[in-house]
DNA sequence: AAAAAAC
């Protein structure tokens, strides 16, 4: 592809809402960031057209790294200045690239990103084998997190990246992931791609076997702990290469005595939704992490983190802890305090049609639910409730509606798990119920509608709930219902979705935050749920009795 | 606050 053809790709893609990001920079404080753009803008408009002349006449591309082509060049005086100039125009474009797709970078000696998948293979060697694997896939050009993110990782550079839900993240870590580890080798797992949930973990394994088709990498998945200690204990002849787990299954081996898996030809410790997995406190994922962290004892070893939210406790850590640290950001990212918000709006979130439903109380929400039913929708549809008691409630009250609903949940086992989201993907269940395990990094293939049955608890988590519709750029709908209970959190959320263009009710964003104070009683004494249920409340009550009667007298 | 994560 020439400078002409490309330039004009980029021209037709820019769109700037100069209306909107005036209003917005007005009111909040300009920074570094905003004069950045603004140069970057008038560049587009301005400049565009001489550029354009003198990388023509230059016969330079996009897609090779212009220091290269400069060091080619004859160097007398009158070449030196050009070359200078070649430089800073370079440098535009590359400013300009990024700036169109929303890449923000920090941090020092930023490989320029690429535009093409194929440059993965002129530049970085990918193989072949697997381009082909990525055209069959239908994949045809890089989204901005992958265009940064790839050259990063082949650059073995560690670093944070934050891009919107359904923006190409996983793609973003195991191409270079197979890039960089050249080809099979037998000297122990030299990639490990740690998830919070077994489904994402499946996810991406299943993602990683497709890409690396015919290359003979030896890609594995932890699915069951007492097995795989027998399979990568210390006798075994460590014949694999990229290992995929969530944390305690791979500490379950690390612990055994000796261990049973060895982690020291770790070069790319890759961590996934990795705001969930620094979760904190005595039950969170942090304590797990560190271990496997520190299994990964090779010399080698560089680390990664992707998430769509980030918060800036990670950030901090990773400030402090990865080697000369590159953060990517795509679009704004939610939950760090350092960040300037509402700038942009969310890419991926703009494709999810978003609305509030006020549903009066408990009882009311069986009622929408059921009028949705009645009216007719279109499956598939995922419906999200806060904990696995109510799933099963829910669950219960539907499945007498005649329609095909199923309900996923930490305390179903493995295999009902797995048959779940199977047959939600093939489209045999029409309707799935599911907690926070589903909320996170799964890729349905056109869910139509992602129902907030109870209310999310924060913004983040209401973020990552609808971005499992409207992903790759599909067009999706989220409806989220809420009651009186709660209007404390409405605030927050509402801001999400007004920033990503869908009309809100201006009293809603109106709402005084909730005080410390406030919030810190609500935090003693959550609202109490009721029960999703139908049955009289008289006969409920007797039965009650009778059990907790039952229990008690038993021995 | 709940959910998730080993056998």
């Amino acid at each position: 592809m020439d400078a002409f053809e490309l330039f004009r790709k980029l021209g037709v893609g820019a769109k700037f809402d100069l209306k909107r990001f005036g209003q917005d920079a007005a009111r909040f404080k300009v920074s570094f960031i905003v004069c950045s753009l603004l140069f970057d803008v008038f560049c587009l408009t301005e400049a565009g057209g001489e550029l354009l002349k003198e990388t023509q006449g230059t016969g330079i591309t996009w897609t090779s790294s212009l220091d290269r082509k400069i060091q080619n060049l004859p160097s007398d005086g009158k070449e030196k200045s050009s070359m200078k100039r070649l430089k800073h125009l370079h440098q535009e474009k590359v400013n300009r690239i990024r700036a169109q797709n929303r890449i923000n970078v920090h941090g020092c000696d930023i490989p320029d990103p690429v535009c093409t998948f194929e440059e993965l293979q002129s530049e970085y060697r990918l193989n072949p084998r697997v381009l082909q694997n990525l055209r069959d896939a239908g994949l045809s050009s890089p989204t901005p997190i992958q265009m940064q993110a790839m050259p990063l990782m082949m650059h073995g550079r560690e670093l944070l990246a934050c891009a919107p839900t359904g923006s190409g993240k996983t793609l973003a870590f195991c191409l270079p992931l197979l890039a960089q580890l050249q080809q099979p080798a037998n000297q122990g797992f030299r990639g490990v791609i740690i998830s919070p949930t077994r489904e994402l973990a499946s996810q991406t394994y299943r993602e990683l076997l497709r890409l690396s088709e015919g290359v003979g990498f030896r890609v594995h998945i932890i699915d069951k702990a007492s097995l795989a200690a027998k399979k990568y204990g210390p006798r075994s002849n460590k014949k694999y290469d990229i290992l995929v787990s969530t944390p305690n299954r791979l500490i379950f081996l690390l612990k055994q005595d000796p261990p049973a898996i060895d982690l020291s030809s770790v070069e790319w410790l890759i961590v996934d939704e990795s705001d969930k997995l620094f979760e904190d406190g005595k039950t969170g994922f942090r304590e797990q992490l560190a271990t496997i962290f520190l299994a990964c004892s090779g010399p080698k070893v560089r680390r990664a983190f992707f998430s769509a939210t980030c918060t800036a406790d990670v950030e901090q850590w990773c400030r402090l802890n990865l080697d000369n640290l590159v953060s990517v950001n795509i679009g704004h990212r939610y939950g760090s305090k350092t960040w300037v918000f509402h700038l942009f709006r969310n890419t991926a979130v703009d494709t999810v049609d978003q609305q509030l439903l006020f549903v009066g109380t408990e009882n009311g929400k069986l009622v929408a639910m059921r009028d949705i039913i009645k009216k007719g929708f279109l499956p598939p549809m995922l419906v999200f409730v806060q904990t696995i008691e109510r799933a099963r409630e829910l669950f219960h009250e539907l499945v007498y509606e005649g329609i095909n609903v199923d309900v996923i949940h930490a305390d179903r086992t493995q295999q009902q798990r797995d048959n779940v989201v199977n047959s939600f993907r093939s489209g045999k269940i029409w309707v799935l119920i599911c907690t926070a395990l589903l909320a996170r990094g799964i890729d349905f293939k056109g869910v139509n509608l992602v129902l907030n049955y109870d209310f999310p608890t924060s913004a983040v988590e209401y973020i990552h709930r609808i971005g499992r519709t409207g992903r790759a750029g599909h067009q999706g709908k989220a409806v989220t219902f809420f009651t009186e209970n709660d209007k404390p959190l409405l605030r927050s959320i509402a801001n999400v979705i007004k920033q990503a263009g869908c009309p809100v009710p201006d009293y809603m964003v109106g709402f005084k935050k909730i005080h410390s104070k406030v919030k810190r009683r609500l935090e003693k004494k959550p609202p109490k749920r009721s029960t999703i249920c139908t049955t009289p409340r008289f006969l409920m009550k007797t039965k009650g009795k009778d059990q907790k009667k039952g229990n008690k007298r038993a021995p």
